[in-house]
DNA sequence: CCGAAGATCTGCT
DNA sequence: GCAGATCTTCGGC
């Protein structure tokens, strides 16, 4: 485990989201590894930069580093990190590690595995809400230490999305019992399934 | 000014 | 496998 460069969010966020995979994330010292994430580029269909700079998403325009926390379906907080201009990675699971006991209690629920499996799961295991939305995550509440040595990546389409289907652009550390969903093998030509 | 859509999750069938 | 919960912004009329 090893401190963050500088210059690490700097960069396209399809090179940054496989680096995140096996990084510690902490919030107020709660948190664990990120075994998922899911990046979205600026001029990408679905992400929430693609109609430029909004009042909602103005974190995303922000200095690479910076925390972009949006509502989704008006129920849940979901959290990225702001990478180049107008793009970002989306933690969508992790593997829980420290505050255990605090993330139980949150979640209300006691198996670990389902801590922070999915986006809107994990920020209320770490209590990730709009509070934090544009603070730089290379500086508390938030705390971020790299892999020390790179896990196994495999990659897949992003999940819950109408538009952007082609990029294989979800990164999961295969095989984890902490993803929201499996990483399925490619899809035949004709099968009824859709999400990878 | 209004309403459709949305990077989700849970529980029930 | 599917519908319901629940909210807010933004795009279109």
């Amino acid at each position: 485990m090893h401190q963050v460069p500088d210059d690490f969010f700097a960069r396209a966020p399809e090179l940054v989201a496989p680096e995140l995979l096996g990084a510690r994330l902490l919030v107020d010292g709660c948190g664990g590894d990120i075994v998922e994430t899911e990046a979205y580029a600026l001029g990408d269909e679905a992400s929430h930069s693609f109609r430029g700079q909004t009042k909602s998403n103005a974190a995303m325009f922000g200095p690479p580093g910076t925390a972009y926390v949006y509502r989704s379906y008006g129920l849940h907080w979901c959290l990225n990190i702001v990478c180049e201009l107008g793009s970002a990675v989306l933690i969508r699971a992790l593997h829980p590690i420290d505050g255990l006991d605090v993330m139980a209690a949150r979640r209300r629920i006691s198996d670990p595995r389902l801590f922070c499996r999915g986006p809107g799961n994990l920020c209320q295991a770490l209590n990730v809400t709009i509070a934090l939305n544009g603070l730089l995550v290379t500086q508390p509440p938030f705390l971020i230490s790299l892999a020390a040595a790179h896990p196994e990546i495999a990659a897949g389409s992003r999940i819950g999305i109408t538009k952007g289907r082609d990029r294989k652009w979800r990164f999961v550390i295969p095989g984890s019992p902490y993803l929201s969903r499996p990483l399925r093998p490619p899809t035949p030509i004709g099968s009824s399934s859709v999400k990878g």
